[in-house]
DNA sequence: AAGTGGTCTAGACCACATT
DNA sequence: ATGTGGTCTAGACCACTTA
């Protein structure tokens, strides 16, 4: 059985771990690593440049590979889209478009974009239900100058994140947590006392260096996002 | 010049983002593309693999490679502690110890720890100051059969997050991100009024299986965590 | 100047899932 | 049964950075 580079893997970090190689110190080049796990060094290689990528060590041509002074937390969180976390609860979803507009981006929308020229956007407001009760309102800027076909569809049945994704499935985006008090219009739609504390999401999209959409996806009290690592 | 990985990575991606490879289309498979850029199949695997991580592709064996129907999005948030979250802000970070007693861990904590048995658990509660002004309070529970010396420490002048890093270095977690209503107490520590809706980061952590801390951090009005990707 | 990681090659064998 | 990705090897050359 030859050797595989997880097990080299497990190796370095058990041993970093425990504390057998403390923060800041050096660890075995990749030359005497390969010897004395009898493997090439390629092998070696993977398996450190894997824990260089999840934050363990940091490597430097000349200066060696060194376990990280301070850990690294990059947590990855799963993001689906709404239909998909309602039906992961057992719920059903459900979904209705609150109200639809298109006209001149307002100041604040270019800013966001990044924009100097006026553009046409597209509002959309929407709200996802689980059984039946609001689970998310979904306050949307599409851009018209990067996709004129959003003003031929209604957003009735479909909802605009669904209808994106097909359009334009691959992007470049920028994602932001925060926290904000309901207003009397959010509560209203959510079912929620003015004053809430709810949990917002913005996501601003771009393809190819255009500026795509902006939404606040704002969370029926109690939402709560988990990572692991 | 040798082909670079990045280039094959890089041809891939623009194909599929012109939309040229539709999701859920086949992607060439090793040896066909290895032949095209003339190159080994090892750079052909490494590009293709580095894709399927990214969340672009999704290959199995046999199968082949395919463009991914939906877009995974799974946004890396950097985690840094207090300290240096105050100080890139280009604040003075301060830090002040509000509170802090040992005794039996209470029941929701033994859950939280998933653990039957009664622990001792030392309790702290501190406030993180940037520019003298309240920051982000930091309610924290050590568990005492985890990390005895926490008990020989009284965090006067130093904030358990940083001795925690100190001791255990490494650790696998939990972290979740939610939105609540300031009750009396927190607004009082933040400077804001009860019922503002601040922003929640949660933390489990374990070593070796065994639960070590989890912690509250209450952060002040306004505060955004993002995310690129 | 020299040591370290970064990458490529050409070949090989294997594991696995589909056919 | 067969085609695909998954991994290892042994060697090579290069890029970077520190000494």
């Amino acid at each position: 059985m030859k050797t595989d580079f997880r097990d080299i893997k497990q190796y370095i970090r058990r041993r970093i771990v425990a504390g057998d190689w403390a923060p800041g110190q050096l660890v075995p080049n990749e030359v005497d690593l390969a010897a004395r796990f009898e493997c090439a060094r390629a092998t070696v290689n993977r398996a450190m440049r894997e824990l260089a990528e999840e934050g363990l060590v940091e490597r430097r041509r000349k200066a060696g590979t060194r376990v990280r002074s301070t850990p690294l937390h990059r947590p990855r969180f799963e993001i689906p889209f709404v239909r998909k976390e309602v039906e992961a609860l057992g719920s059903v979803y459900g979904y209705r478009l609150i109200d639809r507009a298109a006209g001149p981006a307002p100041d604040w929308l270019k800013a966001q974009f990044g924009l100097e020229t006026d553009i046409r956007a597209l509002h959309l407001v929407c709200l996802h239900l689980a059984d039946s009760a609001p689970y998310q309102i979904e306050d949307r800027w599409i851009s018209l100058a990067a996709l004129p076909d959003a003003e031929d569809n209604d957003f009735s049945e479909i909802g605009p994140n669904e209808w994106l994704i097909s359009v334009v499935p691959f992007s470049d985006a920028e994602i932001s947590f925060s926290a904000i008090a309901a207003d009397a219009e959010a509560a209203g739609r959510l079912g929620c006392a003015a004053g809430d504390a709810l949990f917002l999401t913005e996501r601003s999209t771009w393809w190819n260096g255009q500026a795509i959409t902006y939404v606040r996806l704002i969370s029926r009290p109690g939402h709560k996002v988990t990572a692991r690592y």
